[in-house]
RNA sequence: GCGGGCGUAGCCGAAUUGGCAUAGGCGCCAGACUUAGGAUCUGGUGGAGCGAAAGCUCUGUGUGGGUUCGAGUCCCACCGCCCGCACCA
């Protein structure tokens, strides 16, 4: 028996696997087909174990699919435009192009390293001109197709990027990607109008996705049902306002508008024009993020204009103030203070009329001086003319009958109608970037906007440019100089597209990467689409997720997959909805955090000086007990040379100077406060604080198949964990067993009625474990999946030191793990496959099936309770009938003496499992 | 504040959907091999108690209650943690 060199093992098999093109997928409409999708990393340069940890699980799926007879596609690319390439470009002076290509380059190998069954002759890179070229042929089309609009609009401007962002990208008020506050500015951008597919986006009815990504689609997507009412000013403006509680509409004592609404000016009296201005100047300074800081006082002002409420015609005060805005609805609303806490607060705080419109069931009339809070609940309209006396409940919408009486009133006095509103905004995609897909317009002389001609696409990049942390492309006149389709000169569009738009059909280009005529062959298309299974992480639930979903929508209604579809249906493929939705099943990985560890156990001498102590020596001692005159216990924190140091007494913060000694035992040479471990507790990864784990060192020291093995094995896959590299270990003496198994001489020494009883048994441990790693690693649980494989080696150890099963009942067994343990450890496996004297390779083997006749027991232990506590446990055979299993738990030796004496009021029998014996 | 999820051993985690709680792994303990062990192998390992031992009894899934012959699983209340949304009109 050789010894596990899995260095030579793997590197053996990747580079014979791509020389034999194993991986490689053809369309074959005689098989049925299977897409397997993993999210597509960004070229960062290195990749870390959370990439590991989302693509090793979905390759061993995309495996597992082929060995059940799938023709599976399981790409892989990358999604290469970005921000951290033009700061590497500021910063080493190296052109983004470049920096992107090597690490492409390095994160290829990385991934071959993996040992996972990309197919790289579909490999697509989205910064590559043959690739975006479709990405500007697609704003072209949706251009065309009016689903793409230039428009002037308050958006978000990061100052730290020096660009505009989507509302996907901003998270409370701060940029997601580096945290950096965004501001609001009124500024002429392009826009994709997502939000004419908002009600398509909210079904899902035909997807197989996690319910907390389609939740936080839904609420992303805030549909409301209620009513558009517009209030005219004294000038004769309307303010239109939406509303989920038209019902209140007679409480509506006063307006408020965002300080940003165009009417603001008109409404504005002189007395007040000082006040509203200072006020919207205050406003506009503030960054979101501060808005919604200043979250319980509530501020504004008086505009000193009035409008006429019109249901019943009576002059209420426009004030403006900051909560509301101008994103969301139509930047103003009637407030009603009674049943609102919003406007509840806002009137309280300025002295405004409050008027109650209902009189909530079971309690007194209201009276609005006495109020504390707004009301909310059911009740019945009161001050509301025709509808007063209609009940109100908590439903929404029209479900509510005092809300559908008044929409049907309004309506039928046309004062208003019914509406829906959206949260969802129109998608920004232009971006002052230079690193992204070009924009494929013209800006005319005329002022006139115009697409590229098609003969002209794509629109590339200018290679000689200049870095210095704003987009050249706005500066480089021999970019944006060019002329429009009649030959006058014009400016080129020198804003590029945001990178979710190449991540948002990055699918499509995998089909076919080096196509010309389209953005994939329709042939592919036809026998490949769509994605049958897409997994990623939880973070894209409202952008990629939201923004691809969005996209096969626009292009199924602009023709895309037309001649797809065709094709399909020329094969006997029902095309029917298989073009509405991107990705039928979606799984999130969980995210692997940090390792607790454990601080360096110091001892410390020194002075206190003010609230800190001055150390004159330190000293590591994992064992150093209290010692007077010393401060002994565990380094929670370093910030430079102040440590915190967990003591007896509490957090004791100490100040090292240079002067101090400090004394590492393990660590070699002269010492310094740098190499002193503090505590970690479980978190997120990040080089930052120095608890990440990098998979390269992993493979170097276990190599692929183990870390894979473990990444499967130690977590539940869709909820993540902390990392334990101590656990690893496991895997790998795993793999150690499954190597000892694969390449043991196995001799029966059993004479042959022992044999084929061990043998029955060894089978039985073998088609059972078949059966749990099928259902498991269809259904995503690799934990539980692995551990049944773990449970198998430790049966075929038994067997193979007893030596009691027959020849052909153990090569089965082996066969049986090998081929189970396959798709999660792909070297090894393979390996072991061709060392028992295989000619072809383990993954072309088809997944092994269970023989139900096997799985039955001649005998199971039902266990007999009595008062549902187990006493006894009988032999019987499984198909025992009720009547035989009551009888043999009644005459069990031990439940004798719990029975004694006393009445059986009951027996309940669920056989072959369990008897329960009632007694009293 | 609203919505969703979770809480099982020293740790990561199982539990066929209401039927033997703790599978598998880590760690730990004991033993074997060894110059050595952070290698390997064998066995043990929720807690408490009784027993020379085989074993037996009690107890145990965040806390308290309920339904049920039977609850980790279902229902109610509470505590704690995580995630999403958050002045959404």
């Amino acid at each position: 028996m050789s010894n596990y060199d899995f260095k030579s093992i793997e590197r053996k098999w990747q580079d014979r696997w791509e020389a034999e093109g194993l991986y490689r997928s053809k369309v074959d409409w005689a098989k049925p087909k299977h897409y397997a999708l993993t999210m597509l990393p960004y070229p960062s340069g290195d990749f870390h174990i959370g990439h590991w940890y989302a693509m090793t699980p979905s390759d061993a799926r995309a495996r597992v699919m082929r060995m059940k007879g799938y023709n599976v596609l399981f790409p892989m690319g990358f999604d290469a435009f970005g921000l951290p390439a033009e700061n590497a470009a500021v910063q080493r002076n190296v052109h983004p192009a470049k920096w992107t290509y090597e690490n492409i380059e390095r994160m290829r190998s990385q991934l071959r390293s993996m040992g996972a069954m990309f197919d790289w002759e579909r490999e697509a890179v989205s910064c590559d001109p043959s690739y975006y070229q479709w990405t500007e042929w697609f704003f072209k089309k949706m251009y065309e197709h009016g689903i793409a609009y230039r428009d002037k609009a308050m958006v978000n401007w990061s100052e730290t990027l020096q660009t505009v962002l989507a509302n996907e990208q901003v998270i409370d008020g701060k940029d997601e990607r580096t945290g950096q506050p965004v501001v609001q500015k009124l500024m002429e951008q392009w826009f994709f109008a997502i939000t004419k597919y908002a009600d398509e986006l909210l079904e899902f009815e035909q997807l197989d996705w996690p319910e907390p990504i389609k939740t936080m689609q839904t609420n992303w997507i805030g549909r409301s049902e209620g009513a558009e009412v517009s209030f005219v000013t004294e000038h004769g403006d309307e303010i239109d306002v939406f509303t989920t509680r038209p019902d209140t509409l007679w409480g509506a004592t006063f307006m408020v508008l965002a300080p940003e609404h165009p009417l603001v000016d008109s409404l504005t009296v002189e007395e007040h024009r000082q006040a509203v201005d200072d006020y919207r100047a205050i406003a506009a300074g503030r960054s979101e993020l501060e808005r919604m800081e200043t979250e319980r006082e509530k501020t504004g002002v008086f505009t000193g204009g009035y409008a006429t409420n019109p249901v019943n015609q009576e002059q209420i005060p426009v004030w403006i103030a900051d909560y509301v805005l101008l994103s969301y609805g139509t930047g103003a609303i009637m407030a009603v203070p009674a049943h609102d806490q919003r406007d509840f607060e806002f009137a309280r705080q300025f002295g405004l009329e409050i008027v109650p419109v209902i009189h909530p069931s079971g309690a007194e009339a209201p009276s609005a001086d006495a109020m504390e809070e707004a009301y909310v609940g059911p009740g019945r309209m009161i001050n509301s003319g025709p509808i007063d006396g209609t009940e109100t409940t908590e439903a929404k919408g029209r479900a509510n009958p005092s809300i559908a009486a008044t929409i049907d009133w309004l309506e039928q006095k046309d004062l208003g109608s019914e509406a829906i509103n959206y949260r969802l905004r129109d998608w920004l995609i232009s971006r002052q970037r230079y690193w992204g897909a070009p924009i494929p317009m013209v800006h005319r002389n005329d002022g006139g906007v115009e697409p590229v001609a098609d003969d002209r696409l794509p629109v590339i990049l200018p290679e000689d440019v200049e870095f210095e942390g704003r987009s050249p492309l706005a500066t480089t006149p021999a970019f944006f100089e060019t002329t429009d389709s009649h030959g006058r000169p014009a400016r080129r569009e020198t804003d590029t597209m945001d990178t979710f738009m190449c991540s948002s059909w990055y699918w499509f280009r995998y089909l076919s990467p080096h196509y010309g005529d389209g953005p994939f062959d329709p042939e592919e298309a036809a026998y490949w689409l769509p994605v049958d299974v897409y997994t990623g992480g939880a973070e894209h639930a409202v952008m990629h997720l939201l923004y691809a979903r969005f996209f096969v929508k626009a292009m199924r209604d602009m023709g895309v997959f037309a001649r797809a579809a065709e094709l399909m249906k020329e094969h006997g493929r029902e095309a029917t909805g298989l073009f509405d939705e991107p990705f039928l099943v979606l799984r999130n990985q969980g995210q692997i955090l940090g390792e607790e560890r454990r601080g360096d156990r110091l001892v410390v001498s020194g002075r206190q000086q003010g609230n800190r102590v001055v150390a004159t020596t330190v000293r590591v001692d994992e064992a150093a007990g209290p010692e007077g005159g010393m401060i002994v216990g565990e380094l929670m924190r370093r910030t430079e040379n102040l440590l915190q140091i967990k003591a007896d007494t509490g957090l004791v913060t100490v100040e090292v100077p240079e002067s101090a000694s400090v004394e590492i035992p393990l660590v070699a040479g002269t010492n310094d406060v740098s190499q002193l471990r503090h505590h970690l507790d479980v978190e997120r990864m990040s080089k930052s604080k120095g608890n990440t784990v990098n998979p390269d060192e992993l493979v170097e020291s276990y190599g692929a198949d183990t870390v894979r093995t473990y990444l499967m094995f130690a977590f539940d896959w869709e909820k993540g964990g902390p990392w334990d590299s101590q656990g690893i270990l496991g895997s790998y003496r795993f793999i150690q067993d499954v190597w000892k198994l694969g390449t043991a001489r196995y001799e029966s020494t059993a004479d042959a009625e022992t044999a084929a009883q061990a043998s029955r048994a060894l089978r039985r441990s073998v088609h059972r474990t078949v059966r749990k790693v099928d259902h498991d690693m269809v259904a995503f649980k690799w934990n539980t999946g692995i551990a049944a494989l773990m449970k198998l080696r430790n049966t075929m150890n038994e067997s193979l030191h007893a030596g009691m099963v027959s020849g052909e009942a153990w090569d089965e067994a082996v066969q049986t793990l090998l081929k189970l343990l396959a798709p999660i450890a792909p070297h090894v496996t393979e390996e072991l496959w061709q060392g028992l004297g295989h000619a072809g390779s383990i993954h072309l083997e088809s997944w092994p099936q269970w023989d139900p006749g096997l799985l039955v027991e001649e005998t199971v232990t039902m266990v007999v309770q009595v008062n549902g506590k187990v006493r006894d446990r009988v032999d019987i055979p499984p198909d025992i009938s009720e009547d035989d299993a009551i009888e043999a738990a009644l005459a069990a030796e031990r439940i004798q003496s719990w029975t004694e004496g006393k009445t059986v009021r009951k027996v309940i029998a669920r056989p072959p499992k369990l008897v329960n014996i009632v007694v009293a």
